[in-house]
DNA sequence: ACAAAAACAGCAAAAACTTGCAAAAAGTAG
DNA sequence: CTACTTTTTGCAAGTTTTTGCTGTTTTTGT
């Protein structure tokens, strides 16, 4: 294999995933680690992407919340990504909300699944637009400077007016007593309408967030149809949450 | 076997494959490797092809959409980017299109100038986010997989409801007889609500555009209030421009 | 503060590159 | 056809690049 083929497979990753870890890449082109190490020093000396400790990212697009430095979470959002995909069905209109892990979920839809896809997110609009057979609809408003995200009245209404299949939620706290919170009241408004707009919810959360409040309340866990999350279903970390009506993904 | 031919094969096989690899081609084409060698030289030398540790690759294998971008067109947008700024005061409420010129000039904005910026434009809007003090409306709707630009009745509606101070439009082609031009129907429906939604249009043009013309119409040059290019407002080329009621920049 | 993971530096083997040279092939007069 | 030049090709010796491995230092998470 090529040098130059080596480094663009793994710009090409940085560029899907954002972020990518050493090791992975090591694998996935059966090269020694030092190698990619040496590579991605020299792509980081061209300015193509940033190293970071074990990893390298992607930079010029865009840097997210402040945990989100964290690698390690990366592989946790890819594979609740999987699993949400697999969720999805031909011909579709659902909603996305944004979010890393929502943006890992729109990475991952595969290339021929045709979908409408209405959303609030900057990011997430941006990446369903790489899916050619993907109608991407913007729900237009003010947007947030640092979520990339449209908030107000004209997104709650243009939400008031549709009835979707389905809604996937990101980014939020869930905690079994106290439902989904979040900090921001304006983002609190627009996630309700769309949990009203759609006839199915799916939360999407990394383990580590399960138990996590905030200041205000989206929903009871009671609005909410089904949970992913990246540990198998039977993991007693979620017992908490089976006396609710929840589909465990 | 001819030289010429075994370069025409080395050649499709890069355009064909994008990389390949000396070895490979020196058994497939039963010469020796030195030979292959001096072959991928010359046509590295004649710039048809990039010779590699190992193998050639064409040219662009690397690059990733943006770096197409020439750099010559770019120092033309940059100084109409300048230009555009310098229209722009404290407190107004404008609209943007689309198009590479408009993101220069969103980059452009100094970082203390407030503004309120209504756009369809993904990339404009992202861009503009960078800026605290701007406050960023998008105006939603079906998303262009291309262009990243939202357009149908839902925009066009949104627009209906505005009065804004000033419209910038970029990318669309200028010509003294015809006006403004499109090839995207939707999107001249989206302008054309632009601007009638703004007390003053701002056209944005490299002078090399500036008598091309395309199969849709968006509007005459009357319904233009200001002309930015790269060129001195006195300049010749600029002359077809002078019998309209036009500011010229 | 400690253990694990990752980064770094130096080294050695393998692969690829360079240069010079000579043989073969092709072209060019006489 | 022959003698000569020019171009092309293959080969060999020496150099550079790439790559994986070693042990050591730094960073990270608990």
């Amino acid at each position: 294999m090529l040098k130059e083929e080596r480094q663009k497979i793994i710009l090409d990753q940085v560029h899907l995933h954002h972020r990518v870890l050493l090791t992975d890449l090591s694998e996935s082109l059966n090269v020694s680690i030092d190698t990619v190490r040496r590579d991605v020093k020299e792509l980081a000396k061209e300015k193509k992407l940033k190293k970071v400790h074990g990893g390298a990212t992607s930079f010029g697009f865009m840097s997210f919340s402040k945990d989100d430095d964290n690698i390690y979470l990366l592989s946790k959002k890819i594979r609740i990504a999987e699993k949400t995909v697999s969720l999805l069905s031909e011909g579709q209109v659902i909603l996305m909300s944004g979010g890393t892990t929502n943006m890992e979920v729109a990475k991952m839809i595969p290339k021929r699944l045709s979908l409408t896809v209405f959303t609030p997110s900057l990011h997430v609009a941006m990446q369903l637009l790489e899916l050619p057979d993907v109608e991407v609809i913007f729900l237009g408003g003010k947007l947030l400077h640092e979520a990339k995200f449209a908030v107000g009245g004209t997104v709650v209404n243009s939400l008031n007016q549709l009835k979707v299949d389905l809604c996937i939620l990101g980014t939020g706290y869930l905690d079994a007593d106290h439902g989904l919170t979040e900090f921001d009241w304006e983002v609190i408004q627009v996630k309700q309408a769309m949990i009203r707009a759609a006839k199915k919810t799916v939360i999407l959360s990394v383990s580590d967030k399960l138990h996590s409040v905030q200041k205000f309340k989206t929903c009871d866990l009671t609005a909410v149809h089904t949970l992913v999350t990246e540990l198998h279903p039977s993991d007693p970390v979620l017992d908490r949450f089976r006396e609710f009506d929840l589909r465990l993904v």
